[in-house]
DNA sequence: GGCTTTTGGATGACATGTCAACCGTCAGCT
DNA sequence: AGCTGACGGTTGACATGTCATCCAAAAGCC
């Protein structure tokens, strides 16, 4: 006997171990970049979308598509980043419904010294614990699972 | 030249998938379990750890260690769980300082309600989504990033 | 033009988590 | 016994997220 239910104890085990690492890393991979940086992981998540679109600015709702953020967490969060002077919100003038999000210096500068730190404290954790190999198999079987999972499925067909 | 830092073009990618890819199975896994059954996915990692131990009963700490929750946590998670009839808070006689948590006749029931609708979606959206192979690996790679965690290495050498 | 629906966002109430104290008890040591 | 430090737990302040609701501007449609 296997245990109680639907999964086996094997299947049990690989989703205890999942649950865990994921948990885990992200907490620790957060913890440090917030002692390091003053920046938590969401911000870093907006910060970096931003300085990744060529002219640092994005509307509301295509910064909260490409971070896959609702847009009620990205209001309240981008009021907040706002506050602290890390981005700045300017409204559309072809749009009046829209928003525009546009990086600050101050900002710009966050993410530009956050990003080697966060990335090193990824290749530490995750990417030197694995060979290439199993880094290579994580990436696969992250891809086959996000894609089976309803919010993530296309939109169509 | 493959990106902007210490990590290659590979290696980003993994990171992003694999991060995408957890925030979305666990929302996804815990918005589900909430419609169904009213239990959050901390909620439900609690009954399951209550359930599991024998008794049904476990020292405040013990249940802690057991999933893995800081103390602060823990203390505040159990007040609302009190508070909903689902566990129920003792004052241990041997230890002055000490807390018993037992799961109530409701509690009980919940997680017995809860735990196939749980199991189901994880199988559905995780095992099903691999082959066997693949969800070896996954566990394998678990095991090994949160070995490297600093906060879960062993205690001592 | 009017009407309905969709879209882009904001908001308030609330659940959850973290951090930094704090407090009483226990254990070890002298 | 008396000290000291570790342990078990609580608390309050605060950051973060979710949900449901609301709003105004856009888009479709007749």
């Amino acid at each position: 006997m296997t245990g109680t239910g639907i999964l086996n104890q094997d299947q049990a085990r690989a989703w205890r171990a999942f649950q865990r690492m994921s948990v885990s890393l992200a907490t620790q991979i957060h913890r440090n970049l917030m002692m390091e940086t003053g920046l938590s992981l969401p911000d870093y998540e907006v910060l970096s979308a931003l300085a990744e679109a060529p002219t640092g600015v994005l509307r509301a709702f295509e910064l909260g598509a490409e971070i896959q953020w609702e847009k009620s967490r990205l209001s309240h969060h981008m009021k907040r980043m706002e506050a602290r002077g890390l981005v700045e919100r300017v409204v559309c003038e072809s749009d009046g419904r829209g928003l525009w999000v546009s990086l600050t210096p101050a900002g710009r500068l966050a993410i530009e010294k956050a990003a080697p730190v966060h990335q090193e404290d990824v290749r530490q954790l995750m990417v030197d614990a694995l060979t290439a190999d199993q880094l290579a198999s994580l990436a696969e079987i992250s891809e086959k699972v996000l894609a089976g999972i309803p919010s993530n499925q296309d939109p169509c067909d």
